[in-house]
DNA sequence: GATGAATGAGGCTTCATTCAT
DNA sequence: CATGAATGAAGCCTCATTCAT
């Protein structure tokens, strides 16, 4: 019981870390992010954060596992019912809109990542593919693709998506640029694909 | 005579450094390269970078100066007599192709680097960016846009170049994207852009 | 407790750095001394000194300001309750004498130092002032001053004091000056200062 | 002919720089000027430096050796006719005059400076002692010692002297301590001397 | 389990000195 | 004789990681 308490109290702690890491790294960058910073950040002790996550790649790991699944979650669930391609690109902005600046952060860091890191990376683009691809297929005989492969529709939509996030400084000064420009991105993108 | 030999030799060994930063930059990141990679590369000594750049910051800055000079020109020279919107586009990827791995870099790391640099980046998206506008325009009439800005038309083009060149390990894992996948990415964007 | 050990470990540590930077600085003086030095004398390592003092620079403030509080307290305490010129002669010795090898890197160095460490330089030679002027006026009557005025008495003795401990390795090769030319010091200026 | 030509030039090159030196040394201090800036003030490159001068010790040794004679020498043609310890004391404070600043720099820094250079800073104490011990003897009967050898007198005017000029920034912001100071010091020291 | 003081490898920069031209 | 590019030892400082409490 005792015991339990504890393991409870540790699983807290770390939990809390994941969060406050998951905000340092939004806002300092993933790998300019130190790991005495995200330690002062939690409120907890510098050796704390190391009880957790043996080194910084396994912290940088986990964060980016954890919030790639909420990511590839959220991705999901919008995405699962939506019909058409309008509806599918909504969907898929708003499950990013919410980690917007880690979602940017890992835009432009993704590659100097830990493996696993990237790895967790490429499962929010599958979802996001995944879904892109079934609404493609199946709206293919109403939208005038011109003999353009789905996969590089898709491409032309996530280039779209994560220039404006990562010229984020340009497009929104106050950080926040889905909300700002999600309409125009998905009405411009469909006025293409569409006749 | 015997001056301007010694002058040539320090030119020499400048350019030397530059070209040696550029492409440990390209291959280690720019902000990732130290001094002493650069040094070692070149096989000069540590304190001869320094005899030549003050700061690892004006190392950075006359790096991007110099070659986003090089890539902003040849965008020019090459886009200059561009009557097509195809024959911009192929112009584009003409002038990046050969700083791939370099325009890379800038891609993902433009954000981090020193306030000049900064602009030198710009001063290259600028230079593709005349050039579009310029053909855009000129197409109106032929290009069926469907009511989208040019300023819309070119973030997408720009977007998916820089997406498919940020995932270069998925796309081109050789390294060398543009050329693997440039008359492909060319070829869609104008399916789309045209009728 | 087990808080307040470790907080008097740390305090126990930072007080050692001073005591051992202060040894160092009046060895080999407070410029040239490097941290290096004064981490392998305390023997602790390299990064143990920035993790108490976040510059030299701070470090330097922090041991000058110590020690300089030090002898300041220390000439005040022993000069409180001096009425005569020689009480006082004897007291501001004997409050310099027990750091004599440090405070002669001050009166060397001071101008070199940061601006807060030259603050305390300062306090001390204030503190030296306030007690001289004060039992200046007080035997004023006594003393055959002949017109010449407190400030220039102080100058006087000051640099009388401040010339021995600067040529000490002529005075006094074993290092201590005070103690071997004290006496005659003092009796020297005031034989000087009486008719 | 062509030899001695060339000699002269090595002659006259080497005179300017010990002259530039001479002045950079007055400025920013003898152990604080780098090698750099005494050969850019001279207007010669680095390594010419090192032609003359195989280190910069041999450097500072030769500086101060050269300026050291030149204020010994000057000390001995003002100090040699002076009867009265009036003269003597105005003769040596002219003597000094004209090399102020340097001479304050060898107050604060001659026991860092090479041994060489040690030995040229004792060379001018000694000028200054030998005429000053002269004249005190010489005024034996008329002075007022009440006891005080004269060596302790000259250490006070030494003394003194020094204190003046190492506290420059206080008593002379301007920079000229003695041309400001000189009158009241000679006449100060000289009431106390005398009944 | 939590703490935070201590560690030390690694990075940037300076500057006296050398040597080929 | 003069030059100045090149060298590399040495100094300051950062930060991920460890470990005694």
């Amino acid at each position: 019981m005792t015991e339990s308490k504890r393991q409870r109290q540790k699983a807290q702690t770390k939990e809390h870390l994941i969060e406050t890491a998951y905000a340092v790294f939004s806002s300092r960058g993933i790998m300019a992010a130190r790991m005495a910073d995200i330690a002062a950040a939690a409120g907890v002790s510098h050796g704390t954060v190391f009880l957790h996550f043996n080194t910084q790649e396994a912290l940088i790991e986990e964060v980016v596992a954890h919030y790639g699944a909420l990511i590839a979650l959220e991705t999901h669930a919008l995405a699962e019912r939506c019909g058409s391609m309008e509806e599918l690109l909504r969907a898929h902005l708003g499950a990013i809109s919410a980690y917007e600046p880690f979602y940017t952060r890992l835009v432009l860091e993704n590659r100097m990542l830990p493996t696993a890191a990237r790895d967790s990376w490429i499962d929010i683009q599958s979802a996001v593919s995944l879904h892109f691809n079934r609404v493609a297929e199946r709206e293919s005989s109403r939208i005038e693709k011109r003999g353009i492969p789905d996969a590089m529709l898709f491409n032309m939509w996530m280039g779209l998506v994560h220039y404006y996030l990562a010229n984020g400084g340009l497009f929104a000064p106050e950080g926040n640029v889905i909300r700002r420009h999600g309409t125009t991105l998905v009405g411009s993108f469909l006025k293409l694909l569409n006749g």
